[in-house]
DNA sequence: ACAGTATCATGAACCTCGTTCACTAACGGG
DNA sequence: CCCGTTAGTGAACGAGGTTCATGATACTGT
């Protein structure tokens, strides 16, 4: 029977990508721990690393995860989307904010894990990241058809990166609890001032 | 001798606060250990437990320097910007990123440690927050004068939160290094854009 | 000045965790 | 059925934050 050990592992594999998934969602990243993680798939401690190099790997395969979902509740959040490209940013934005709020501890793991400093971020966060770009990018394109594409980009970078602003910081506690509506008006507000300026 | 106590303890606390923002600014949060910060101050391990409740603590306290830093240079940035309103958004925020870049630990220790869920933040954080909001807010009055006090707070609010997630995500190895001129550009780009639309 | 008491500083010890590795168990080819 | 190879195990290790029993130090009243 050849492969049994390869199925066995690919099973744990799962099991425990499916475990620290609800962990995390559950609890935050920062509640994650090995031994849990063990008792719970009922294997041995050492058995995480027979399939894990370690736990941030683990991490990183919740957030794939996390972050095709992520960009699958956009995407069907601009399938249903009206046609006018404003409007389209903004439901966008809005369904970017609406899953942050939803799975906020899965969601602040995709930033909260610490990448070794020298390698770069992962194939599946690239390909995810230019999907949501794409996404941006299109509706702009209807609205500034003047635009160069490298002008283009640039303004679609940035206004993922303001959406992503307002919603960080709407979420945060700190900030003493932006209202939920407030961070959509916020974001609606900001879109629509930019995409006035034709 | 009275309060010789207390001014051994300000000095050590003082000397602590030194030796963590130092080593924050250098290496980053992440690399604070108190064994480090002991022998560097030539105190025992538990001393600092005598001036600071734990580590965070200690950081909130390099924190409030740093915010404090960030603040002033915003304001001194203010000070030298042209009259135009639109303009002095976009010196404030540029010089946002330039202390970001410049103090990159140091400003990400802001926001890297772990406030507890239930208590707010710190008292000399909303002020400094307060502080660069005004700084906000002041142009956008002249910009937007049809604007409620509701509206412009919701619009400084945003446009801060936006030029953070520009600065952030720029600053970020994982979005392969954006280039500073082009941070500055976007950071232009969506100012100049939002206040075009009175 | 001195004894007595309260307060402070010390660093070894404790605890939690991620990670490793010497050992044992299971498997499979001859 | 035996033996070499591979996989799984969990005790042990090392790192690091925090605590606390103990000895040192400072204050107070006489």
């Amino acid at each position: 029977m050849a492969g049994k050990v390869a199925e066995r592992r690919a099973a744990l594999r799962e099991n425990l990508i499916n475990i620290a998934e609800q962990r995390i969602a559950n609890d935050g990243l920062s509640e994650l721990r090995a031994r849990d993680l063990a008792k719970e798939a009922g294997c041995a401690l050492g058995a995480i690393y027979n399939v894990f190099g370690d736990l941030t790997d683990l991490v990183l395969a919740v957030n794939a995860r996390t972050f095709h979902k992520l960009g699958a509740e956009v995407a069907e959040a601009l399938a249903d989307a009206p046609q006018d490209p404003v409007e389209q940013l903004v439901v966008m934005s809005q369904a970017y904010h609406r899953f942050a709020a939803a799975n906020l501890h899965a969601w602040r793991a995709l930033f909260d894990v610490e990448r070794a400093p020298d390698e770069d971020a992962p194939e599946w966060y690239l390909q995810e990241m230019g999907r949501l770009f794409t996404y941006i990018s299109d509706p702009l394109a209807v609205i500034f058809p003047q635009y160069s594409d490298q002008e283009r980009a640039l303004l679609t970078r940035g206004l993922f990166s303001s959406v992503h602003g307002i919603v960080l910081l709407g979420l945060d506690g700190a900030s003493a609890g932006v209202p939920s509506d407030e961070i959509d008006s916020m974001i609606a507000l900001i879109l629509r001032q930019i995409t006035l300026a034709k």
